[in-house]
DNA sequence: TACTTATGTGAGCTTTTGCTCGCATTACAC
DNA sequence: GTGTAATGCGAGCAAAAGCTCACATAAGTA
């Protein structure tokens, strides 16, 4: 088993770029339909229409396929969530909880299925340093984002808001929720009430949970 | 491989009961250190100090022993929460919410790796009818201790608050938390929040999150 | 055109892994 | 003891999976 999970080669060619993209591709749908113990290489290749040859030119490993997708995933929810806090700057903490909020969920929804399997693969994988860079750059946006609004104690805060948000999501995504207005509205209450901040209600009528 | 993830046989003397234990236990210790990846049937053999003949007469597959090492976790879980509604019984929603909080959360800390990979283990597998119905259970008996509240809407908020407190303990065994007492004050702001409830503060200095 | 480099191929080698089966050993009943 | 059932053993088979390499084709360059 290669240690290696960057790619072993660039592709310079646009036909070998697109090489790569299929091959990323059918990965991906693999791990949708069959799970991380569904991926192999030959199958890959297989269903890429690729020789497991062009594969292992680009992809020293199996991990190294699934080391790219994660890249991908984290940097493009890294670039969502840095969009969203530059959207809410000066803003009310309330608001820029629920533009990050709104951000995750809205790309945990994309490829639900993908992500799911992803993010187990995650920390499964002895994950790269790149990765940890990006997951720490995420995090420091939202703690960021909570000390310029004078939240006490960030760093603690900001870790326990993305695990609630992260174990609301996981489930309601396994258990095939797909309202984002739904999960988003029970989400920030979650959120809101574990900051000690007044839950503004969407729908007055729905929007209460203890009975009178 | 094997469909069946019953044992096959069941152990009737001392002795085979013994192998099964060290069975189950040298797959515990594996899991805690290289996760599902490093699960193999002759490994698992191997470290037990048994022989893969032995291993294979009661349990029909690999997925077997992870089976039962999920039923066996997944039952004491729900041991714990019934004795922890029980414990309440009467009292305020509250109190229910903390007992439930807290019989969880100790559940995890018991061998916080070991549980980590069982869960991811548990959707990974297609999982059996068994193990579908002990979640069931549970969930029922959350449902039951916020219904008995007056709570509106038991099945969502009972749906969400498992999951609220299953990723924030996720999160924190994987980051090497183990302090309980921490874990429980912060979960247990996020689903009194979540629940509409003035959270009590267990030390009124540091209770806090917004800044004056 | 001729030459070089980049890319693509897939048969098949190697290693790993799940699992079986014939035989040995131990516990129990009498 | 003797017989029988339960348990334990581990070499080794078959399948799967990771991966290589010698060769073929396409693209760029002159």
């Amino acid at each position: 088993m290669n240690q290696r999970l960057t790619p072993r080669k660039q592709p310079r060619q646009k036909r070998s770029q697109e090489t790569c993209a299929v091959i990323l591709e059918a990965a991906a749908r693999i791990l949708e339909t069959d799970g991380l113990g569904g991926l192999t290489t030959n199958r890959v290749a297989v269903t890429a229409g690729v020789s497991v040859g062009s594969l292992y030119q680009y992809f020293p490993s199996k991990e190294a396929i699934l080391a790219e997708l994660i890249r991908r995933l984290r940097r493009s929810l890294l670039a969502d969530c840095q969009i969203a806090v530059e959207s809410v700057r000066g803003r009310p903490l309330e608001d820029a909880v629920d533009a990050l909020v709104r951000a995750s969920l809205q790309h945990h929804l994309v490829r639900p299925a993908l992500a799911r399997v992803l993010e187990r693969a995650e920390d499964e994988l002895p994950l790269e340093e790149d990765l940890r860079a990006i997951k720490g750059e995420l995090m420091k946006l939202v703690i960021g984002a909570l000390k310029d609004r004078n939240v006490a104690n960030a760093d603690q805060v900001a870790f326990d808001l993305v695990a609630l948000g992260h174990g609301l999501a996981s489930a309601a995504i396994a258990s095939g929720e797909t309202d984002l207005e739904s999960l988003f509205s029970r989400l920030r209450r979650a959120t809101l009430g574990y900051l000690g901040l007044p839950v503004s209600l969407p729908e007055p009528g729905a929007g209460g949970v203890t009975a009178a």
